[in-house]
DNA sequence: CGTGTAAGGAATTCTGACACG
DNA sequence: CGTGTAAGGAATTCTGACACG
C-alpha cells in the first residue's frame, strides 16, 4: 500500500546536506531527533539520513522556535496534526465501508 | 523559468548512498562521470552530490552495460534523445509564436 | 532548555595510479 | 575499455560530555 518511491519521503540525505538545506546547525538538528521532531533513518554504519519532507519539517521548526516556541511545544502540535489525520482516514473508511455494505461487491460464499 | 524545487532533481544525494541504490561501485559512478554520462554537482569542498534523475539515469546506465553497450555507445545515444528534446521544444515555440501573432496579446508601443 | 564546542574514533570521500584483460 | 584495489590525506559523522544561560 505504502507507496516508498515517492522521492518526497525517500530518506537519502546526510546531515551535512541537510545543514545547508535549512541553514541549521548538525547540532541543532541532532538535538530535534532527541526531542521527537524528526525521525531519521540510520545508514548501514549508522549515519542519519532524512527526507525532503524531513529537511521541510526541520525549516518549520525552524521558523518556530524563531518566535520563541519550545521544542515540547512543538511536539505537541504536531501529535494534534496527526490525531486530525488520522481520524480523517478512519471516518474516510468507514465512509467507504457503508457504501459497500450496501452497493458494493457481494461478500463470497 | 527552471523551478529547482523539484525534488527529483535537486542534487543532495551522496556517492555513498547512490552506491546503495544503485548497487553500482563508486568507481564505476566515478568512471561514468569521467566518460561524461552523469554529471553531479559538487558541495562546498568537493564531494558530489546527485540527484533522483541520476539514480535512475545510472539504473539505466547499468542496464545497458549489462547488456554489454559501451559508455561511448550509451553517450551518443543520450546525445541523441537530448537532440530530439530539444528539436520538440522548439517547434513547440514556434507553434506558440505563429498562434501568438494572429490572436495573442499585441506587442507594445 | 537549546546550542556551542573540543575530543577521539570510525567511516566517507577524493585523487592519481597501477593492475588486469 | 571498464573496473578493482591499495595509498594517503582531508572532510564527515558519531557519541558523550562540559559549558553557558
Amino acid at each position: 500500500m505504502e507507496q516508498d518511491t515517492s522521492y518526497k519521503e525517500r530518506k537519502v540525505i546526510t546531515i551535512g546536506v541537510v545543514s545547508e538545506l535549512t541553514g541549521l546547525s548538525e547540532r541543532q538538528i541532532r538535538y530535534y531527533e532527541e526531542r521527537k521532531l524528526i525521525f531519521p533513518e540510520r545508514s548501514h554504519r549508522g549515519n542519519r539520513k532524512y527526507s525532503f519532507a524531513d529537511v521541510e519539517l526541520l525549516i518549520d521548526i525552524a521558523n518556530k522556535r524563531e518566535e520563541g516556541v519550545q521544542t515540547f511545544e512543538i511536539r505537541q502540535e504536531m501529535l494534534k496534526e496527526k490525531r486530525k489525520e488520522e481520524d480523517k482516514k478512519i471516518r474516510k473508511e468507514l465512509m467507504r465501508g457503508q457504501i459497500n455494505a450496501r452497493f458494493g461487491v457481494q461478500k463470497d460464499s
